[in-house]
Order: C-alpha cells, then sequence, then structure tokens
DNA sequence: TTTCATGTAACTATTATTGTTACATATAGA
DNA sequence: TCTATATGTAACAATAATAGTTACATGAAA
C-alpha cells in the first residue's frame, strides 16, 4: 500500500470480512491480503469497531468480523467511521486569518464544502458494503489478494 | 502560510488584485499580503495565466492584473486552472490493484467520485470571484493583508 | 544598457502519512 | 493456572507530498 488512504483500506478489509462470513480473520490476515502491516489494520478497523460496524475478539481464535450483513452497512457510516473528509479543507493558517480577504475566501469556500459535504453524504448512504462485495464477486474473482 | 492550498491562495491573490484594478501587483507585494514567497506566488498565478484568468508583465512597472471583471471569474474556472482536486482520490498502489476486491473498491469510488465531482463543478460554476470580493469588502475590512 | 520584473529549475525544509517495533492486556484451551 | 495467541496502543522511523528558498535566465521599459 503507498497511494492508497485510510478509507479505502478499510473497505478492502471490510469486502474481506463479508467474503468469508463463517471466519474471524486476525490483523495479520487481513495485512497480508492488504499488502500492509497488522498494526495499521488494526489502527483503522479499530475505528469502525468504535462505530460498531465491526466486532474484534482478542485470543486464540480471535480477530474481526462484521457487527451486522453488508446489506446493512452504508460507505456513509464508514465514511463518517473513518473521520476522513472526502473534501479536501482548505483552512488558512491562523496567523494569516488577520486579512479579511483570507477570512472571506475561507468563508465562502467553508459554506460551499459544508453544503457539498451534505450532497455527498446523503449519495453515500445510498451505496451498500453489499453492492461493493456484489461488484467484486461478478467479476470472476481472479485473485481475492 | 503553512495549512493552506494553492487553491485558497490563488483565491486570495485574486482578490487582491480585483481589490486594485488599476494598479499592477508584483509577484513580491503579493506575496508579503499573502505571507509566502515570490516563487510560491509566481507558480500558482502562472497556473492562472495560462488558463488566461490573469495576465503578467515583465520589467520595471510589470506585475499581475486581472484578465477580465471579478464578475466574469467563476470558481471552477480558477479551481479547473489549479489542476487541484477537492475531492480526495483513492487511488490504490498499482501493486494492489492484482486484488479484484481492490479494484472493486476503486471502480465504486471513482463511479461515485466522478458524479460527486459533477456535482461541484456544477455549483463552483455558480459562485464568481466578485462574490468573494464583495463578502470581503462588506466585512468593514479591517486588514488587508 | 541598466534596472526590475517574471519564468523556471534545483534544492532544502516541513508536514502528514504510513510502516515498524515493542510491550501491555485479554481470552481460549490444556 | 499456565501458555499461546490475539487485539490495543504508544513511541519511533521511513516515506511521500507540499511549501519555501536560492540561483539564474529571459524579457521589457526608461
Amino acid at each position: 500500500m503507498k497511494k492508497s488512504s485510510r478509507l479505502s483500506l478499510a473497505l478492502h478489509a471490510l469486502v474481506h470480512l463479508h467474503a468469508q462470513p463463517d471466519k474471524v480473520l486476525t490483523s495479520q490476515a487481513l495485512a497480508s491480503c492488504l499488502m500492509t502491516n497488522a498494526v495499521v489494520v488494526r489502527r483503522a478497523l479499530g475505528e469502525l469497531r468504535e462505530a460498531g460496524l465491526v466486532v474484534a475478539s482478542k485470543g486464540p481464535n480471535g480477530g474481526w468480523a462484521l457487527a451486522r450483513p453488508a446489506e446493512e452497512i452504508t460507505l456513509h457510516q464508514v465514511y463518517a467511521a473513518m473521520d476522513e473528509r472526502l473534501l479536501l479543507r482548505t483552512e488558512s493558517d491562523p496567523g494569516d486569518k488577520a486579512c479579511a480577504i483570507v477570512r472571506s475566501v475561507d468563508r465562502v469556500m467553508s459554506e460551499f464544502l459544508d453544503d457539498a459535504e451534505a450532497l455527498l453524504a446523503a449519495r453515500l448512504t445510498r451505496i451498500r458494503l453489499a453492492d461493493i462485495a456484489k461488484d467484486a464477486m461478478g467479476a470472476g474473482f481472479p485473485r481475492l489478494g
């Protein structure tokens, strides 16, 4: 993993968990699939756990599993849980805010971005984890890395 | 300038140019206003020049000026000129794309983001540079840094 | 032809993100 | 209860992206 992001990493992990509903997968197993480190997986899934999307169990035979069916998990829930912003925030340095123009640029952009954020949120709510999984399964699954 | 972005930097500069329509402002003068370096200003405004939004003149009394009134410059034009993305792209590492799930996540997200991008573009087209400038002037202009 | 501006390449510094190591905590099973 | 195995998390290192700097070429006005 290099240019990826926490959001797509989380989605990738969630699809893997959905693909093997009878198993719990360890961070290490998922890390191999996602070509990254087990701690990175824990960090990402930890946020999803706090949001109640996945459950973690410790000890032998422990690992991760979906907390509910993929049909009941929306991308918006994942997005909100990761506390990641799809829209880049163009906040200025506090020092620059002495300038009225900077404040106006920030204000107009914030207004626009808040508005846009709401639009995106509504659309993300309509996409479910199951939709991504279906897409992946229908693709001929040549290598579920 | 620290946490800023090229887009808000460009907007800030454009409002300054609009605020003094009779003058051409040098990169150095703008850099002082924007609390950054003259080369950074040139880099940002250079992109706007290529897009035909501003004009630059060399030599004594040279500098930058708007190519047309602020009423005829939309945020979308600025946004497109800077080649900056408001939506973060969640592209995966080429190596990871051997995995069908990664490709599906990327595909679903791309679809969503392309769609969202079009929405944002439409909205950015409706905001003009003059709108930001009006906001700044109406704010009591205590310090045009 | 001198002066002052942009244009740009090359390099450094800073920041954010990701990856790694190490260790504490908890749980299943012998 | 002891051991093996998993998560949870802090602290640190490595990497990549961004901003800032220096240096110098180019072009235009007086």
